[in-house]
DNA sequence: GATGAAATCACCCATATGGGTAATGGACGG
DNA sequence: CCGTCCATTACCCATATGGGTGATTTCATC
């Protein structure tokens, strides 16, 4: 059940020390190797898409590419290679784009040689490991946003309203008359401040209402 | 700096064997205290309300209502509880219905106890715990779903769709017509098989197109 | 040099939409 | 008992929208 696999991680990272002694965490220990350590975006998008690592280290901020996009084009060309973010930054920003662009894991750079490499372990098994402090923030992004006071009428229709369908479907659906279903929309569009659909659909959708 | 306060944690979980099992290890774990141990999700409720421990280690399956509305309720009234599911259910539903419902950890049945106790301490120090595997379904769902082959321009004009902007408003940002506004939104249309801006908006917000 | 995809624009037409206004009955709480 | 909120319905009207058809230009690729 259990082969113990060796798993070829590369590095990305500026900083000559950290790059350094990442590589030698790597190289030092088993049942890893090294298939890569490069300064840069350019060079790694170059040598990682050869080298076809298992997992790979990356940091965020580079001089030139940064490591969110050099992530999204390797993720393009190396669907199997897991991509863990290793980075100082710790805003949202950062870590939604990062997610976007195909990363799995993202680590804050005060984590341990002992959790980078159980993450790498964890992320190649099909796992994803996220730093306590980023994920908390990945959590809080399921959580629905302010509650703009719909009824349970309001929200039926809004509902509704997402899945494109029109005033009169809306009406037989609900078994009420056009009408009706027009001053929900109308009342619904009051309360959240809109007046399109498309903008009470958008909203219902980013602050998960349906 | 570090003040070891003591945790106060209470234990939701209908299984004789494993809610004695938790209790134990909180009540001869230093630093943690047992705030209560229910064996469903109404006496939860009304336990936890009076007892107000920092942390509480909630199962999903529940004779009765589960674990996840237990967290949505309870969430209400102790904002600044923290919520670790603790489950065998890894379902895709019941992760994002328990974070939609509050939780700030998620770990899986088969957690160490060693694990169990670490995710409390990351939790309640405003972190965020989640199991490698569902940690994976979690990072999964930012990942853009299929390209539905927008051109840039189509793009363009369904990022201001979604702005709840009109035939004319369009044209005059892009500088165009608002007849080619038209042509390029029945392009869109054909390509994401829908024929209203609502399933659009809907569409490009679920599978992040925008 | 042909072919095709993209972007641009125009016109017609039936229907949908958003905004304004007004009214009625039920439920609930003070 | 009164006020308020909610759900319900109706009507008018200007504009927006979606669908159909057709055309031109540019540009890259074969």
């Amino acid at each position: 059940m259990e082969l113990p696999r060796i798993i070829s991680v590369a590095v990305v990272e500026d900083d000559h020390l950290a790059r350094e002694a990442i590589a030698a965490l790597i190289e030092g220990t088993e049942g890893f190797i090294l298939g890569g350590a490069f300064d840069n975006a350019e060079d790694a998008l170059r040598g990682i898409v050869d080298s076809e690592p298992d997992v790979v280290l990356m940091d965020i901020q580079l001089v030139g590419m940064d490591g969110i996009e050099c992530v999204r084009r390797l993720k393009e060309v190396l669907p199997h290679t897991d991509f863990i973010m290793l980075t100082v930054l710790d805003d949202e920003e950062s870590v939604f784009r990062s997610l976007s662009a195909g990363a799995t894991g993202y680590l804050q750079k005060d984590a341990s040689m002992e959790e980078v490499l159980h993450a790498i372990k964890e992320v190649h098994e099909g796992g994803s490991v996220i730093s306590p402090g980023i994920a908390r923030l990945v959590v809080g992004s399921f959580r629905p946003r302010s509650e703009p006071g719909l009824t349970d009428r309001e929200n039926e229709v809004l509902a509704r309203l997402c899945d494109g369908e029109n005033y009169r479907s809306i009406a037989e659906r609900l078994f009420i008359s056009a009408n009706t279903v027009k001053a929900h929309i109308k009342s619904i569009y009051a309360k959240l401040h809109v007046n399109t659909r498309a903008e009470a659909v958008k909203l219902a959708m980013r602050d998960r209402l349906v």
